[in-house]
DNA sequence: TGCCAGGCCGGGT
DNA sequence: ACCCGGCATGGC
């Protein structure tokens, strides 16, 4: 079976065991912007408690975000740790969103994606996972979004190599798959999902589902 | 107790 | 072009 094929059983197998996983868990663009700098090499638990934080103060709106200290700021997403240098890269990007649209979420999304990407990855902490979190989730674009787990079960499933990165494995996909985002939404969302549940640095695999179509290492 | 979590940057080689 | 230390909280 190509590559191609097994990426889509791959969904497939995923998709008819879990379902729809109705990702971003996040309400709004706004609010799924600011998690996706916030979950940096972070458990999404914690940034939970961080985005509840900022709803709390009524922070969570771009004036706010751009006028609040630097102090106060941090002490609101403490919980989702690196507090000092994620309150940067927020204010980075709010920054970025007030000189280049004037915080208008939907001017933002009128530029095409490409551009769009390279602006997003010339603002100091918003990287690759990042910025195509931003585009698929928050814009509606269709760009895949690669993560730990994206690699690690592909590594496990010997679909990619250990050394593959980021945009290799980001192309993999693109060049693989329709050019649809809500199959890219789904399809990002259920690795996150089998990766959290079955695929964790160790044990290598504990009762993974997808053993019959897989090849485990 | 130590390892892990939906990265990214900056400095050194 | 790689390699690595730093950043920090909370769960298991």
């Amino acid at each position: 079976m190509a590559t191609a094929e097994k990426l889509q059983a791959l969904y497939d197998a995923m998709f008819a065991t879990y379902g729809p996983q109705h990702w971003w868990p996040g309400d709004t663009p706004t609010e799924i912007i600011i998690g996706a700098i916030l979950t940096q090499n972070t458990a999404w638990r914690n940034v939970e408690r961080a985005i509840e934080n900022l709803k709390n103060a009524s922070a969570l709106n771009w004036l706010d975000l751009r006028d609040l200290p630097h102090e106060q700021l941090a002490e609101l997403i403490r919980p989702a740790g690196y507090f000092n240098v994620k309150t940067r890269r927020l204010k980075a990007f709010v920054q970025w969103l007030w000189d280049s649209y004037n915080a208008d979420l939907d001017r933002m999304f009128a530029t095409p994606l490409h551009s769009l990407r390279e602006e997003l990855l010339s603002i100091n902490g918003i990287g690759r996972e990042t910025a195509d979190s931003i585009l698929l989730y928050a814009c509606g674009l269709p760009t895949f979004v690669v993560d730990a787990y994206t690699a690690r079960i592909l590594t496990r499933h010997r679909l990619i190599d250990e050394t593959a990165d980021y945009d290799e494995i980001k192309e993999l996909f693109e060049s693989s798959l329709p050019d649809n985002v809500q199959l890219f939404n789904e399809y990002h969302a259920l690795l996150v999902h089998v990766g959290k549940e079955h695929c964790r640095p160790k044990p290598r695999c504990s009762g993974c589902p997808l053993e019959s179509f897989v090849h485990e290492v």
